[in-house]
DNA sequence: CAGAGACGTGAAACAAATTCATAATCCTCA
DNA sequence: TGAGGATTATGAATTTGTTTCACGTCTCTG
């Protein structure tokens, strides 16, 4: 058989308009394309959808059967067209997000909770990018923006700067280092550093301090989460370094104590890696609006 | 937009088959066929249906909300082609009884009881023909059988005979005609008669005794339900004239007798009117085989 | 029972979907 | 990385399906 829209969408109006050539008007259709497409409908289903001998033709059990399922699917792909008239117009869309950064949670959760708000309609996700490659993901549109501090160049996406940090040193306020007004490679040659679970050429720490120094080390342990990190540097079982917006909490706890890699300290710059489709699209900007203002206020405020 | 059914299955199809070759294979169509498609269908919906930079052919959020569409719409109309084929192979349909004989129901509902049984799938329900003339809606497809005493000739419509009854008079024990063997004409002049709510010319009473013999009786009252005529003949406020079937268990209940109408008693045939094109259906040859046996099966069980 | 209104039908015109042939991409693996 | 296989895209021709036009048939109503 051979249903269509269509016919629904007929049924319904010869129901409604309670004949066929008043249906045909509100189909904008003569009455002999109806009566046609009946006819061939019919002949289809191999049933009567009408009771044929009163004039102004009225449905049979077929056709009030056919009727019940016009009136169930029809609203359904109504609200499909609204749907896609949301994602044409903007006002939805699918923002998954990847983070390479595992510590980015930190702020990241606060900008969606704002996002939220303002953009009900689009399905945000957020994928720990520890599993896979983010770029090529985005390239091939499994995920729509990916958090990086290391910008490549690779046509169709572009790389927006959202905000420095600093990643700082973070120990027990007992452990020697505390009492250095910061700390440089050779520090950690005797130090047990606790990280996250990712490639050291993921880790601020590796790429920015003891790679470079071809320092390594006494040992390296890797904890998922970062009140476990804290807990840790806490109980003096290592030290790690953090991005400055994670430890933010750390100044006001005796426990802890925060220095700057090397004197002048380090700087780095996330960004926001996005298909340069996706960069007009009126939600995008707006996260990476807020993506640039919030972390920043978050840092003032607790400063 | 336009979205069809195709659309539809097509959707599913490459989701399921895992790319557009594939699917057009299940198809049974060209891959370029889905091709162009899909592209028709991405245009006239204005969103992209599909992540197109990757290979096999991937859902994009669009497609994903589409889907769900096509998996919750797809089954629907799968069921409707199931009840249409059940319809065109004689397993349901619809049998809306009209009956124009009030007291009908004494013994149409076992009948439909046991009909039931066989064929639960048949649309079953019965219309007192009080408000309307049974043999137009009939031919007019409003009712699909109408139990009546009167066959006419009405092409594309034919009547069945089902089985003869006998309209008997009914009266208290202590009312004087009691005491006769039976009664004729004359005898109602002075009685009040309690008949169903219609017209003269459907009364078994009327149109084979007083009509006739142009006898008037004292007075006629009109009464609903068969149950309240017999309460008002036992408390002697009248009398009234029933088919032999629905005074059955007159023969258990002392209050009443039950008299024939004059000496040879009056038998009528009750007919079954059904449109010819509906005489081959298996469902209605078998109500009307049960319509033949059970009322005569439950007049000599309680004989 | 006539006439207005409502539905049916066949042929032609029109529109849409599909195919064929082939090009453009992408993916994989040596 | 580049060759080859696999996958999707495209344009023109073809096939299929839908609609219109013009007129015929049937029904209901007064």
């Amino acid at each position: 058989m051979h249903i269509e829209f269509r016919h629904l969408r007929t049924i319904r109006a010869i129901h409604q308009a309670g004949g066929l050539a008043r249906a045909a008007d509100v189909l904008n259709i003569t009455q002999s394309a109806l009566s046609h497409q009946v006819k061939g409908l019919e002949e289809q289903a191999g049933v009567e959808l009408f009771a044929r001998r009163s004039k102004p033709l009225k449905l049979s059990a077929a056709g009030h059967r056919l009727l019940k399922l016009a009136e169930k699917v029809l609203p359904e792909i109504e609200a499909l067209e609204a749907d896609f008239e949301n994602l044409r117009s903007g006002k939805s869309g699918r923002l998954h997000i990847a983070i390479e950064c595992h510590a980015c949670f930190e702020w990241l959760f606060p900008v969606l909770e704002e996002f939220r708000k303002a953009w009900p309609d689009v399905d945000v996700d957020i994928r720990p990018g520890l599993a896979f490659d983010a770029l090529p993901a985005l390239e091939k549109e499994e995920v729509d923006l990916v958090v990086s501090s290391d910008p490549e160049e690779i046509t169709g996406v572009e790389f927006q700067p959202l905000f420095d940090y600093e990643p700082v040193f973070v120990a027990a306020d007992e452990h020697p280092l505390a009492r250095k007004p910061f700390v440089v490679a050779e520090d950690f040659r005797d130090q047990n550093l606790i990280t996250y679970p990712v490639d050291r050429s993921r880790l601020d720490v590796f790429t920015e301090l003891l790679t470079p120094a071809k320092v390594e080390p006494r040992a390296v342990r890797q904890v998922e989460l970062t009140a476990v990190i804290l807990l840790l540097v806490a109980s003096n079982r290592g030290v790690a370094v953090l991005p400055d917006w994670v430890v933010r909490e750390v100044r006001y706890h005796s426990d802890y104590v925060t220095r700057p890699l090397t004197a002048s300290g380090v700087t780095k710059r996330l960004y926001a890696a996005i298909r340069s489709d996706d960069a007009t699209k009126p939600f995008m900007a707006h996260l990476l609006r807020l993506a640039r203002k919030i972390p920043v206020q978050l840092q003032r405020s607790e400063a």
